[in-house]
DNA sequence: CACTGCAACTTCCCTATAGAACTATATAAG
DNA sequence: CTTATATAGTTCTATAGGGAAGTTGCAGTG
């Protein structure tokens, strides 16, 4: 009973051991291994971590194969190394935090509780907006497509998109089958455009978006433009998607959890 | 002239090599070779790109190095390894697109052109939802501070934070020091948290938010959620950032840029 | 006391090599 | 034609070691 009070006050002097015969490779255990220390406020931010050399013997693994772990924990943005000086956790920072789009590409994935209505498609002169974004000639025309989306029968997303009208290039009669929305967005990715930007701002439903999406008025909304490019760095879509906020929430986290 | 015409062709055929002499190390310059060819269009998604061995004769270094440059540029999204069959240039996906809060983090780092203003502080008795977020007794004593952020005297945020009440942890008057906001958020970074939960929504505008942020009626606006823990896993402080979304865009970028 | 130089320590970079694990393809046997 | 087997090609892991570059602290010198 001495032994295990013992072992309960110094939960990671005991330490843990690479195990040479398990599945994970022995740089993975050793930055859970790392990881752990940190999550559990063994290591805290601004304490060093033992050098290169000290890690190498008390886990009796080679230096090349410390330095990995290292270098994972530099990216992970759990430590900072300084050269000459030693490796160091760091300090939890709000600007770290970041949210991912995953949750709208998995509405897109979810195909059988998607569906796309098709609520306008027609071709149109681009007006002035429109015109400068796809870098096109004042009155060039564009396919304007207005869909919604439906995640398992509830109204969740309206999109406007324009595309640029051109029957030479391949992207448009991918796109336009609007009715699935693999075109740009689904499955295995979007082959056919090289980069895209994307911006997200809060703003209020129009009038004829809170009826699509059901919502009470006023109401505040998600609103993500996106402006597509092909490979030649062209534009070829520009658009945006609104969203209930209460249909897709961002949410992200900060610090460091055992496992990534 | 005519090789004028042959280099143009065949841009990358004749290839860059790595120079020994310059100040970036070999593997970056591996790395940014290969965006570049990606970022070019010369590797298309679902390219295979050479094997590790070609690669080293092509470059004339070691294999260590080429691999670890293939796998800088797997966890930059770029590429996908699959064992036994090859490294393949991977397609854009919209769900990779990542906001980061930096530009949130700026305001408060920006210190000579950012002021704070209390708006309130006080001591009162949690409600409800307070309490179950800090894991307090019902009407347990909390904190309650409202301030206002000013951006270069533009008023950009309105902040609303639920403190526990509790002499005997630290963070509580590091906190308390109202006017800067270093606290939690500035400088360095936050030492006294060990991890936190954020999530974004879309939201109007209250009378008084309104008021405060200058905005006219009716307004929406970022609503930034946080709830901070400290290194015993006790939830400290709750809160939430209002942001009129012209004053603090998210932007992001999809697929594969020369420089990262 | 101030300064210099040296030694020890740190992280960082690159090489060279060996084997394990996995995949696809060709070949031989049934 | 189908099924095993072998082989070559791929990525992945891990080792050992040498040198470069930066930092710190201490002893020695002026």
């Amino acid at each position: 009973m001495a032994f295990e009070t013992k072992k309960v006050a110094l939960p990671d002097a005991a330490g843990e051991l690479i195990d040479r015969t398990a599945y994970e490779p022995v740089y993975v255990q050793l930055v859970n291994i790392l990881r752990r220390q940190v999550a559990s406020g063994v290591l805290r931010p601004g304490d060093q971590l033992p050098s290169e050399a000290q890690l190498c013997r008390r886990y009796s693994v080679s230096p090349m194969t410390v330095r990995r772990a290292i270098n994972i924990l530099v990216d992970q943005g759990v430590v900072t190394a300084e050269q000459g000086r030693g490796t160091f956790i760091r300090p939890v920072e709000l600007g770290t935090a970041s949210f991912q789009l995953q949750r709208l590409q998995d509405i897109f994935d979810d195909e059988p509780h998607t569906t796309v209505r098709l609520l306008q498609a027609r071709i149109v002169a681009a007006d002035e907006r429109t015109a400068q974004k796809l870098q096109l000639a004042p009155g060039g025309r564009v396919i304007y497509i207005r869909r919604l989306i439906l995640a398992r029968a509830e109204p969740t997303l309206c999109h406007v998109e324009y595309l640029v009208y051109d029957p030479t290039r391949p992207v448009v009669e991918a796109e336009m089958d609007v009715t699935s929305l693999r075109g740009l967005f689904g499955g295995t990715g979007a082959t056919m455009m090289k980069h895209g930007d994307l911006s997200v701002e809060a703003t209020l439903l129009t009038e004829e978006e809170a009826d699509w999406l059901q919502a009470a008025r006023p109401a505040a909304a998600f609103r993500i433009e996106h402006l597509f490019f092909d490979f030649d760095d062209r534009p070829v879509s520009w658009g945006w998607f609104i969203c209930r906020s209460d249909r897709l929430r961002f949410t992200s986290h900060i610090g460091v959890r055992e496992t990534d």
